[in-house]
RNA sequence: GCCCAGGUAGCUCAGUUGGUAGAGCAGCGGACUGAAAAUCCGCGUGUCGGUGGUUCGAAUCCGCCCCUGGGCA
């Protein structure tokens, strides 16, 4: 155990795994699974590229608290999308995909196998069924539209969608404020139903073909306590700092790198509203809270991708 | 030792004039087409501290005992 964190073995048969050369294996898992560690031997081992399917850890400056690779593990082997972007600019599932689409160009053609890695199951769905084609909603629509509604309650803004776009509005769940929006801004800014748009037909970047997907299943009881040594290691690695230079850029609270799992309370630690042990607490609580969504989504929605065994070594 | 306040779901607590108990949080399950580490939906049997009694019936009233916190000595 060095800082609290247990080192991870995963069992993959060795004949599936590539040695050589090019194609695309896909890696699943909870947060703090390891993941990473498993890339990184497998890509090393083969002269492959690791490829972030995560969503947070595109983010720049939030490199401890969102888990990212360390600065050697970078230089050991390539990492692509992993910190590409500031954290003050919205980043989403469509530009993701962008960013594949051509890093695994790359890929092919330099005869690498990429390792996609990461737990965002949405960005994994997208790469193997692809996204309808949706034209981009204005950056400051959305914005506005946002602070129009802002004081309605999500039923009024459900009657509201019922109003003016009925089979959205029964498509989904009276509570559901952000899937809402955004059908109030699509149908705003391209004057069709967002039901128009997302029954048209998808193109997936990667297809049936992808043989490679794997998804790490740690017993959940071991998972839990690795959440809470992973974050004490992330103490000692000083994300109390990097929490407060986050702080300093002032980046909204609504954008998606302001709700990285911690933020919210080591901000407030660092205000002095709570202790650090409440803030290690809510931490620990929404990082398993998020782990138990994504071993839901990947047990439903990946049922065939290979189980792999995470054990402690 | 005496006095007071408590002992109810993993945790914090509700529980009305006695009709065998319910919230929040945690946990568990599920959904998921462009901010997804997000957003949303569903799931609450637990010797009501123990024991004896009163009563048709006690978490609820009475006795004794145990435990916790506070006060007085």
């Amino acid at each position: 155990m060095t800082a609290g964190v247990m080192s991870v073995t995963a069992k993959i048969d060795k004949d599936a795994v590539p040695t050589m050369g090019n194609g695309v294996v896909l890696i699943a898992g909870p947060t703090a699974s390891g993941k990473s560690a498993l890339a990184l031997r497998l890509a090393e081992a083969s002269g492959g590229v690791i490829v972030n399917a995560d969503s947070m850890q595109v983010y720049d400056e939030l490199r401890i608290l969102t888990a990212r690779p360390s600065i050697d593990d970078e230089a050991r082997v390539p990492h692509r999308l992993y910190g590409h972007v500031p954290a003050a600019t919205p980043y989403s599932v469509a530009a993701w995909l962008d960013d594949v689409a051509q890093i695994l160009t790359e890929c092919r053609s330099d005869g690498r196998t990429a390792y996609v890695t990461g737990g965002t199951g949405l960005y994994f769905t997208s790469l193997l069924k692809g996204l309808s084609p949706i034209p981009d909603v204005p950056e400051d629509l959305r914005t506005d539209l946002r602070a129009k509604v802002a004081d309605l309650s999500v039923l009024d803004l459900h009657a509201v969608l019922e109003d003016r776009d009925p089979i959205m509005a029964d498509r989904l769940p009276t509570g559901d404020r952000q899937r809402i929006i955004r059908a109030l801004e699509v149908l705003e800014a391209t004057g069709q139903s967002l039901s128009v748009w997302q029954d048209l037909p998808r193109k997936p970047i990667l297809g049936a073909h992808t043989r490679q997907r794997y998804v790490l299943a740690p017993d959940r009881d071991w998972l839990r306590q690795r959440v809470a040594d992973r974050f004490q290691a992330m103490l000692d690695q000083g994300v109390l700092d990097e929490v407060s230079a986050f702080m300093a850029l002032g980046v909204p609270e609504s954008l998606p790198a302001a709700r990285a799992h911690g933020v919210r309370p080591l901000a407030a630690y660092l205000r002095g509203d709570i202790s650090l042990d409440e803030a290690a607490e809510r931490t620990i609580t929404e990082t398993r809270q998020y782990a138990k969504r994504q071993e839901t989504w990947f047990r439903n929605q990946f049922p065939n991708w290979e189980r792999v065994e995470v054990a402690t070594a």
